[in-house]
DNA sequence: AGTCTGTCTCAAGACGGC
DNA sequence: GTGTCTTGAGACAGACT
DNA sequence: GCCGTCC
């Protein structure tokens, strides 16, 4: 769920954090992107008709093997370079949450029986979205994918999102792409939202810089974890009656939830009991990601053999469709590299100070 | 008036042939 | 060992300061 | 551009 009401936060409180960029200026660029969403998605919708997704004649689902496979291309094609980190073990705390998704979760598929048994189709469609769930075995199948095609793929120790922040906070990517706003709690330098959107919405690509965020807010990083946290975030309740506006004010008098929490009316605003306010900031400042120590990542070229034999030997795809995806593919990675030059030159300026990425 | 809460809604991919 | 997570925005009504 | 199809 991310942090409620940190976009118009932000461009209420800290409009020059936002900054529209085109497509074409990510050519060449590296980027993290949470793929786990990215399958979910895929999932719920591509292929489907009632309760029926694509399979092969095993019954295998391979809609999500069919999305991402499609999207990498195009991402590669538009000469970015993207690598995939998938989630590990969510963290406890977000226990909470997810019980109560899970009780969603059963409730449609309660409904989704029902409306089964009573051929209710239109009421089929919607609860078989609802009832949508990614297996550890596509999950896996998307990383094997994505190996075959040459990416670096990550399993995260525990939320994607972090081990994002944590290559972009490295100097590995240029930004972590994600819808989420919680990747920004973990300091991640670059934000990249609707990375994916110009070719199905005409939506720009929309990035947060946090090295901004911290000036116009005038806060420290720990304080903008505050803010956060008060507005409500996947980890803890927030206390009622403050959201976003008051969020803000309270910090910037206060400085810190200790100190707010003295001089707060707790009559008209009941803190949580036990609030664990402070381990949830723990889990945004010291979150579990992956090792960057000396890491590099490489991209190579796509392995042809490797695709065909597994999406159209096991997955069953058309085997020209395939092949004729990763010609426009070898097709494009010409240019990419010749337009590279004028793109930088045309680009805009880069600061290279903020990370420092060497370590003795 | 401004603010927060709750609840509800919706929509969510991409290609290729026509 | 085993199992496993969606998300965001917008609209609107109602309640509180 | 809409619409059926992808497996």
């Amino acid at each position: 769920m991310g942090i409620k009401g940190l976009t118009k936060l932000l461009s209420d409180h800290a409009p020059g954090c936002m900054r529209e960029q085109k497509f074409e200026s990510y050519l060449d660029r590296k980027v993290a992107i949470d793929a786990s969403m990215h399958i979910y998605q895929f999932m719920m919708v591509i292929g489907r008709q009632g309760d029926q997704t694509l399979t092969n004649d095993a019954g295998e689902v391979t809609s999500h093997l069919q999305g991402m496979f499609m999207r990498t291309c195009r991402m590669l094609e538009a000469g970015i370079k993207p690598v995939y980190v998938f989630d590990g073990k969510p963290p406890t705390m977000k226990g909470g949450e997810l019980a109560k998704r899970k009780d969603k979760r059963d409730e449609a598929e309660a409904a989704l029986a029902k409306a089964k048994e009573a051929g209710d189709q239109e009421e089929i469609e919607k609860m078989s979205k609802r009832t949508v769930r990614v297996t550890r075995q596509q999950s896996q199948e998307v990383m094997q994918l994505a190996r075959l095609m040459g990416l670096p793929v990550f399993e995260a120790p525990c939320e994607a999102e972090a081990s994002c922040a944590a290559l972009c906070k490295a100097g590995l990517v240029y930004a972590a792409a994600s819808e989420d706003m919680d990747t920004l709690c973990f300091a991640c330098p670059k934000l990249a939202r609707n990375l994916m959107s110009p070719a199905s919405q005409g939506k720009p690509i929309l990035e947060f810089d946090y090295e901004k965020i911290l000036t116009e807010l005038d806060m420290t990083w720990e304080q903008f974890i505050d803010v956060c946290i008060l507005c409500g975030c996947d980890y803890c309740d927030s206390i009622k009656g403050v959201g976003p506006v008051k969020a803000v004010s309270l910090i910037k008098k206060h400085g810190n939830i200790e100190t707010l929490l003295q001089h707060l009316d707790t009559e008209k605003y009941p803190v949580p009991e036990d609030w664990p306010y402070k381990e949830a900031r723990e889990l945004f400042k010291h979150p579990d990601v992956v090792n960057t120590d000396g890491l590099e990542l490489k991209w190579t070229a796509p392995d042809e053999e490797g695709i065909v034999a597994f999406l159209v030997g096991e997955k069953q795809f058309g085997e020209e469709r395939v092949r004729n995806t990763l010609k426009k593919l070898k097709a494009a990675k010409g240019k990419s590299s010749q337009n590279r030059l004028e793109s930088f030159f045309g680009a805009v300026t880069v600061k290279s100070s903020t990370t420092g990425k060497r370590k003795e």
